[in-house]
DNA sequence: AATGAATGAGACTTCATTCAT
DNA sequence: CATGAATGAAGTCTCATTCAT
């Protein structure tokens, strides 16, 4: 056995300024899942972080703050799902974006997630700063998709066209969030698979 | 003469106590549009009313009773979008269904409705009230909407497949709530015109 | 006895608004006087005039808004001395000001008021709001003093001549202010024998 | 040899503790002067004095203690002008106490020094410890002030008349504390020249 | 000895709800 | 019945002080 470990006792290790403002960042998305952004009270924040009030702004400036970086965080994740298409031959491409469909599924029909992210959005029809944060991550989706929509349409595409046909397959996925609140329970197999057909359809349809 | 009765027929505090409630979910709304539903504050109510903060507690318990009131109202209102479907002959079932998309579009995209609508959602998503108020809405939409779907798919058809196909539908109308808060400034008509092709694909589809 | 008498009970007579918040900027004061501008918290000044937090800001839109009424207040009073000097002959007017000096002397060595003073200058040495108030309160009080100042010097003396000896006399005065809080045990009748003497003089001093 | 101690010299540790105090203080008085004793946060001291927070607690035993020192230091720096007229004839001390006011004036009306004095008296006007120690300082200030009435005067007259007159000096002095933060934009030259006329008026008035 | 992160009491403020008028 | 003043709990945020490192 080596004696000489770490001088620093495992209680207590020091976690650089990143790792505690995550570990407010969760602790604050699971009261905001469960109590809403107003019902979520820097106490209970504080409580469910297992910090004191005070320590939560020395991280964060206030309550606000955390929103928006809870916001920003969660659309940043989506970001990295771009990523993985780099790779697939052009051919392929749309088996892979309906193949998704099951994960995303999934990824929305758990219950937590969706109530987030709608929290978000009706913060975000009435707090500008909240509506700005998303505008801009919707900006950045735009950018990081469109080149991906080039690869499927062809560079003859006008702009526009392909905006509204992205609008389309949003409203798919979009929608996702809000069925997974009023209706949790469907079968979702059964969904997948009419939805592969929609979505397959939606990337193929040709101009009449 | 008596001039010892009240002076005014029976029946008009009852109308009278239904229109009340009425205004009262009307003003709510609107501020709750506004500011969401933490936002708006019963002063803020009463105020947008006209009424003092003590009548309105005449006609609700609690603030929680007005939400859940306007909820119910504003899930209630779909319900009457059905019934006219019921002249439609069953061949331009579908032509009618998606006709409907331009006024869905337009009613979705100004922004105050789907504001409303989204706070409802999120509240249902934590708020076991709301949840319920939501279910048995969805509920009663799927009794009403399950003998149209009938009329388009034939009764061989078998429930769960009548309402995962109901699912990726109510999904892209759903979505709009989500994308008209997104991308408010897409360009509608040509979204309108790729909308149509989907959801008319959408019900069309075949079984492989 | 007369049975008709008031309809309000006696214990809570309705009090018009401005009665209401003078009632604040007395108790206000009190604490202020006892602790301080920040010593006095909502709540202290909240007991101190029998009333819950609540009101308070019902009368005043924070506290901020209570000091600032109390400068105000505290510099209006003493607007209305300079009424009274409009009946003296001029040829008695220099007496008149030197005979309000023990009636000076025992308002500035009333500890409390004095210490509200001092409170209100060190808070108008670094808040700009208050320091707006002292300083129109001041120019007020320029143009109240300034027909005073020739009845005395005549027309002939030039405005900046007489701003200067008045602000000499100024001293003499506010000086009072802090010798209360210095020295608030010394010998009074004594002080206001040499003071008049001085004070005369300041009033009476020529060019060289 | 001894090789074992501290590198340093005794003296060192000592001469250190009380310039560090001093330094302490000296940040303390700038934070202050800027946003009063209540406005001066421990931590905006630390950053002034460019050390952390919890390096000063060593020098002090809390924030009170702090404030003390200040009103102590700003009190005692006082003293050591007396020390200069010990030189000074007889019959040109009056002369010489005449020729400070320009300095006086100038002293005082440089804003910062007087937000501090007037942050001290504002804080004896009801904080104990603190008037005890303006008090102490008040007395001081009398025994060395006494010896140089007494050259004016003579040792004839009795000294409640001698305090009396210097009260009165005294208020003429502070009273510039309270003017400068009144109306510090006045004619400096100006209220100067009166200002002398004045205070050698106050030294020199006979009885009657 | 020094650091500065953590604590937690307490400040200001808002607002759902009640109730005397 | 209506009013809206009053209540007071609860929320956000600050900061003097402590203490593990």
């Amino acid at each position: 056995m080596n004696t000489s470990v770490s001088p620093k006792p495992a209680t207590k290790p020091r976690q650089n300024r990143e790792a505690r403002q995550q570990h407010i960042l969760d602790a604050t998305a699971r009261c905001v899942r469960q109590s809403g952004f107003h019902g979520a009270s820097m106490s209970s924040i504080a409580q469910e972080a297992g910090m004191s009030v005070g320590v939560i702004y020395r991280y964060f400036a206030n309550k606000e703050a955390i929103i928006e970086a809870i916001v920003a965080n969660d659309l940043a994740e989506m970001g990295e799902k771009f990523a993985e298409f780099d790779d697939i031959p052009d051919e392929n491409l749309i088996d892979h974006l309906v193949d998704i469909i099951p994960i995303a599924i999934e990824h929305k029909y758990n219950c937590g997630k969706s109530a987030l992210a709608l929290e978000v959005l009706a913060e975000a029809a009435r707090n500008p700063n909240v509506a700005a944060i998303l505008k801009k991550s919707e900006a950045k989706e735009r950018e990081m998709i469109t080149p991906l929509l080039r690869r499927i349409y062809g560079h003859d595409i006008d702009i526009s066209t392909l905006l509204a046909r992205n609008e389309v397959i949003g409203m798919i996925f979009d929608g996702m969030l809000v069925r997974s609140v009023c209706a949790p329970d469907v079968d979702r197999d059964q969904m997948i698979k009419w939805l592969r057909k929609v979505v397959r359809y939606a990337f193929e349809m040709k101009d009449d």
